[in-house]
DNA sequence: ATTATCTATTGCGGGAATTGCAATAATGAA
DNA sequence: TTCATTATTGCAATTCCCGCAATAGATAAT
């Protein structure tokens, strides 16, 4: 008993019991203990807190003062501990998640809707950017990515879902240009790229679906943004070929207002990742917020 | 560092300081204390309090919340520390005394008002009986009495002064008796009887200033009281020969009111004694008060 | 008064827990 | 890629703590 928190419960349960020996009892240990833990706790104060003599203990009031106090810091100190307990087991605080922008606007609204619903205690932020942010320097909780693999800047990441992507082009743009049948013909072609550091050339890696064979597409391009809903809107405006998520050209495929560039050709897999800051276990906001991600994106047709 | 405060603390450091190793030099250990610390500490809330990789820590939001929380609570825990000490050194509080009744209605006020202008800040509670008082019970600081000797009501005590009684009677009552040579001829005369428990005997052990030979006399009395200053005035009254402390009866014999009886022969000593509680050092304020008592007291004249 | 009983304290020995060191793994910068 | 820094963990030695028994003291009962 070297604490200075025991120190003060042993002390608290001779005060209650008004003697050391049915202390001793009460905490299930012997008196010498009680004696020890006590003397310590009035060494340490300068103060005598008990009047005993071997057949009476009473309060000294400095004794009647520090039980009084400290019992109240006691219980709030208990109710501390409790509170933050809760953190682990109840859906409460705050909820920070930064997201890709376009995957975002095109699909978050629904969930967080339905996570609000489900747990209102909670409070969510959601910053959208493309941007790799420091997850634990912006202090976020989780993030969401769309990207190859799980690169080394967080430790802990669970993939969620395939994300397919085409090249696509609008009907009126391939119609004026030489059909592409190869990858290669891909350099006559005006090209949109997608690319957050905004350099002047970029690489499609294309897969034969059948073959098997991979062809590294040097593509000059026309234009280039770091924003796909904005490449989506030139592709179909006629501008040239865009390699985009189906999520976003999605809607412009079925209603013919782009097509499939090479469709039997597959660029790299990239997987939308959940990133987590180094929690040993996830909080259990966050693991409801993944879930309830990971359930509605499961359900989209990309 | 297995106290639950001694954990807080570390948890703290390591938050400040945003570093395991950082926190273990400002806290003067090593970092393998620190870690099990916060281990422990996170294992008791079952929750993880802080971020941490090898190369940076931050607070989860638990974390920060328990931080700021048991912030507020040391810093209050330390204050209520500070202020107990100053019960050890500090003149403040409330003091509670019990005193003799006849004594503390001839000499009290005095000193008691001195203490107060000298120490305003303690509360002063007076209490005057004749009869003895367990002094744990009651919950007195100090308990002053006139007696023989320490009983063994408490442990503690201190004595102050000597109390001069005499044998004393009216001129009226003793000019219509035969005079009293001896302590053998009390039996002849109506014995005035201080006594608490009233029996209806009582003996004076008087003992000769120069024989030092010493006499029991048991005595008859007509009267007897717990009051010194009602036989005082039955005294005066001519009721009969009272044994009283000389601060009661002394106006009364310069006066004439009294005179004094075998003014050779002494009644044992008695003292006025502080008792006190057990306490291992005196309060500051039980101090000074006892303190302001025997200045005021070596000062007069009984 | 005296004895008996209960209580707080203290010395001591065994044992458990904690500490610090060194090795390891992991992370971020050069 | 390498290097330096950092949190963690295993291990050994030491310290510290606990409980038992003996002691002194205080109250109740005889």
């Amino acid at each position: 008993m070297n604490g200075h928190l025991e120190q003060i419960r042993t002390f608290l349960a001779v005060a209650d019991q008004s003697g050391f020996a049915k202390a001793a009892v009460v905490l299930g240990t012997s008196p010498s203990s009680i004696t020890r833990a006590v003397a310590e706790l009035e060494k340490r104060l300068g103060v005598q807190l008990l009047k005993r003599t071997t057949r009476r203990v009473s309060l000294t009031q400095a004794g009647q003062n520090y039980a009084d106090r400290t019992r109240a810091i006691l219980a709030e100190l208990d109710q501390i501990d409790d509170s933050t307990r809760a953190f682990q087991t109840a859906l409460q605080g705050h909820l920070s998640v930064s997201a890709p922008l376009s995957f975002g606007t095109h699909f978050l609204a629904g969930p967080i809707a339905d996570f609000r619903k489900i747990h209102p205690g909670v409070r969510l932020s959601i910053s959208l950017t493309d941007q790799f942010v420091d997850i634990m320097q912006e202090d976020f909780d989780m993030a969401l990515r769309i990207s190859a693999a799980p690169s080394d800047l967080s430790t802990i990441w669970r993939k969620m879902r395939l994300v397919r992507r085409s090249l696509v082009a609008s009907p009126d743009y391939l119609s004026a240009q030489r059909p592409a049948t190869s990858p290669r013909d891909l350099r006559d072609h005006d090209c949109l790229s997608y690319t957050t550091n905004l350099a002047d050339t970029d690489t499609w890696q294309l897969t034969n679906n059948n073959s098997g064979v991979t062809i590294p597409a040097h593509v000059r391009f026309a234009f280039a943004s770091d924003n796909g809903d904005l490449l989506a809107q030139m592709a179909i405006a006629g501008q040239g070929i865009a390699l985009l998520p189906d999520f976003i050209v999605a809607q412009a495929i079925d209603s013919g207002q782009l097509v499939r560039v090479l469709p039997t050709w597959s660029p790299p897999e990239i997987w939308l990742t959940a990133y987590f800051p180094p929690y040993q276990k996830l909080p259990a906001a966050v693991e409801a917020f993944t879930i309830c991600i990971e359930s509605s994106v499961s359900e989209l047709q990309l």
